[in-house]
DNA sequence: TCTTGCGTGTTACTAGCGGTAACTCCAGTG
DNA sequence: CACTGGAGTTACCGCTAGTAACACGCAAGA
């Protein structure tokens, strides 16, 4: 009952637990976000059992394996949001970070995004949202927090701001996704489209003439 | 081989066919998206192999059951976006629509949202966005269509338009899925607000005051 | 009428998954 | 020495997607 006993003893599981992650994300980087509890065992040079004592099951790993990136991420997003420049730049870097991420490591990110929740002993129903990605619901919080922090949108700003935050995100992700698989155009271009969107072009562009009808 | 014998098997088939994707609408309605082949060949009072003499396997299940909503709610989305009013009040009846069927169907479309994608046997790898989620991507190929015939954009209006059609879908979707899990707002202020960002009114709004810094 | 197919359906199985029970092994302590 | 507790194993359970092989019914051809 040693205290320096237990925290030598907390240290070595604690880098055993570092360790068991880093070969869970080499493993989810080869396979994909199929990746069994059994391989990144094997990759771990262990047996399943103890991965499960550590993270208690497969959504415990998911969860420690997502908080890595997503706290890695959210840092270079806070990063960009916080840079000393106006707000189309902030919006535009923020925007870059987040899509060169997802170009760096896309099996990665897919996996944090699709995690296939497969909870077969569970609750079922209408909770729709409860078990729901994690990384885009945490993406568009902070981003809501930010906009409500620094914009000033009178009555009802707050609810407005988690709004636009979740809205955002979801943009910025599905763009992104879509992006990443047909590879239409540069970054940069895609960014500023982006943009161009958010700075409300859609609703300032005219109608083309000639249209279908009116 | 009479083609008068062939076309009555076909129908029959066809019939079949059609009761089997209605017993599926059920389970997934019930079940929710980890509804298994099992049960949804004991919901159409059946056995596993002819539900895969039918489709193939789930990913085809999964197909034709999701053709029929996609087909369903772009039928709905392009009324609501052909409707003759200005381009603000179709963009907002539009959302509104999607929003008011998956209000309506949570399930359905988280089913169709997150098909948990197991295919085991296949490649693996770089392929991200191959099999993704195709509701979405048609909804954005379709909406890229309308907004590239409609909007006059300038040189490079096709590629903004794409970008603008699978942001726009990406913001709809991440918006609601939030939105429904915590219902934060009524379905009316949720559109507007989202039409608020789609007009710009993120880049227009003024720095809060006695804010952080600058 | 008997037989030959063919489509429809079944039972019974494989392989692999997430997850667990029960056992072994070894370090440190009295 | 005996003992206790954590690390790790084998061997299993129940479930899933998917399949092989067999049985019934019903039309056409001799």
């Amino acid at each position: 009952m040693d205290t320096t006993q237990r925290t030598e003893q907390q240290r070595s599981a604690d880098r055993r637990r570092r360790e068991l992650l880093e070969a869970a994300d080499r493993v989810v980087l080869r396979d994909g976000p199929q990746a069994s509890m059994n391989a990144i065992a094997a990759e771990a040079g262990i047996t399943k059992p103890i991965l499960y004592r550590h993270f208690g099951d497969k959504s415990g790993l998911y969860a420690a394996l997502a908080q890595r990136h997503t706290d890695a991420l959210l840092n270079s997003l806070r990063a960009a949001l916080d840079a000393p420049a106006d707000r189309r730049e902030r919006v535009e870097a923020t925007l870059d970070t987040y899509l060169a991420a997802i170009e760096a490591r896309p099996q990665v990110y897919r996996f944090l995004m699709h995690p296939a929740e497969g909870s077969p002993g569970g609750e079922q129903g209408f909770d729709v949202g409860k078990h729901a990605i994690p990384l885009l619901r945490r993406m568009g919080e902070e981003l809501a927090q930010v906009i409500e922090d620094r914009l000033d949108l009178g009555p009802g700003g707050q609810q407005l701001a988690r709004v636009w935050g979740h809205g955002i995100v979801g943009m910025m992700h599905a763009a992104g996704d879509w992006w990443l698989g047909e590879r239409p155009c540069s970054r940069a271009e895609l960014v500023r489209s982006l943009a161009d969107l958010l700075w409300g072009r859609l609703a300032a562009a005219g109608d083309k003439v000639g249209g279908p009808g009116f």
